[in-house]
This record gives C-alpha cells, structure tokens and sequence, in this order.
DNA sequence: TCCAATGTTCGATCTGCATCGTACTGTTCA
DNA sequence: TGAACAGTACGATGCAGATCGAACATTGGA
C-alpha cells in the first residue's frame, strides 16, 4: 500500500505538462490509463496499447508523467500500480483531460502496426 | 492583405498542437500574441518579450505554430503580421487558450533576461 | 532457499529538434 | 537604381531527451 511520492498538484506548471504531454508514447500512456480508468501494472499498460518499448524505457516516461503530476503510482506487492490524476489534474487545468479523450488518438498512430502494405 | 496558407481547424490535431506548446520559447511566443491581442510583427514580439533568438529561429517557430493552427500570417509591405486564432482554437480545443492565459509564465521564465548578475 | 516476474537505476547510444549563420526574396524609400 | 529592412530557406551544429541493455532490488511462489 506504499504510495509513491508526488508532487502537490498546486505546484504543478502547465510547462511540464505540456511537455510531458508532448511525447506520442506517453499520450497513448495517459490515454490508456484514462481508458482503464483503474488502478493498472505497466505490463499490462504495454500488451493493452500495443506500444513496444523496454520495461527501462517505460520506467523513464512513468516518472515524466509523475513528475508532471498527471499519474499515481502505489506499490502492490510484485508490481507498481499506476493510476490517472484525474479529479486532480481536471481541478488545475480545467478541460485538458476531457480534450485529450474527446480528440482521441491520431489514426495514423492507431493503424501504424497491421497495414495493407 | 496577402494571407499565409495555414491549415483548416478542423484538421488540426491535439498532437500537434501539444508539440508546438510544449516549446518555452513558443509558449512564450503565443502568450505574448495573447496579451497583445492584435496583429504583430516579428520583430515586435522579440523585443516584448525579450526573448533572445535569431531571426531564422524565430521564423521557424512561426512555422511550427502556423502549422499547428495557432496562428494567422498575413503579409502587410515589408513585414508578416501575425495573430493568435483565438475563436478557431477555442473553438476546437475548448479552455486551452484560457488555460494558457491563466496560468501565466513560469516565475523561471520571466525573471531570465535580467538577472543580478 | 531458489527462481521467476516486475520495476528501477545507470551508462551508452542515437535521433530529433532548437539554434545559428549565410544566402536569398520581396518591399519600401531615397 | 540601389540601399536598408523583414522575413524565408537551407545546411551545419550542438544538445536534450528517447531508447536500449545490463545490473540490481524486491516480492511471491515452488
């Protein structure tokens, strides 16, 4: 039941979320943790999207995303369970979690993997 | 009276958008067309914003926020005015411009230019 | 006790992009 | 005509960050 630190949402600026929103992996990573709408392991976070990244890799953009105030991370036994901000973020920056579901993801980000070619 | 191409609204993706934001220099760019609230020139941003780039940098922002929608070029004489499109992005990413606008610049970011030292 | 599974940390590498300088275009004005 | 100005285009450079692999820590089972 360890919580892992995080950063008050006062002291989050809207700079580091826009940059750690930036990235096309971790929009998917926060798009997927909005979809799941639960409490999830990073394991599964990569066999649900599809994303194909080292484990170390995705420990990097886990932390961006914590950094940034968007995610909670709580430890439960074996794995890190990793959730979506959601109240808190929404309290801050009013509409951008409701923008990022309304414009879901980009076609060519979703069709990359089985094309006709 | 000669308007840039720039992209139709419509087309315009979040991804993209977030990218452009998720530059200092370019956060810096669209809250000063903000707050002037006007056509401007180049130039004119440079000096009140005190940001420091060369022309050819500047100029490649221009392009990169052009490109991502949020901002109209038109070319007056010797010189390209440019605007936020403020109804146009609001109305496709509702509260981004007004999240931008209230969550100012980054303490960091204003008190650069002219320190102590 | 040992092993498999999940993540983190750290160093190395590689790529994308911000920046610069130069050359060039187009415009205004003397 | 030519000079000055505003901006673009393009190639080169440097740096931040995305990625990887290996080593390590921790936990849960067999």
């Amino acid at each position: 039941m360890t919580e892992v630190i995080e950063p008050a949402i006062e002291t989050v600026t809207i700079d580091v979320v826009l940059s750690a929103l930036a990235d096309p992996v971790r929009l998917t990573l926060v798009r997927a943790l909005d979809a799941a709408g639960d409490w999830t392991c990073g394991s599964d976070i990569l066999k649900n999207t599809g994303v194909t990244i080292g484990k170390s890799t995705l420990s990097h953009h886990m932390k961006v995303l914590r950094d940034a105030g968007l995610i909670r991370t709580r430890v439960d036994g074996i794995r890190r369970l990793v959730t979506l901000r959601y109240d808190d973020v929404e309290r801050r920056f009013p509409g951008l979690l409701t923008m990022l579901r309304e414009h879901g993801p980009t076609r060519a980000a979703v069709a990359a993997p089985a094309s006709t070619a």
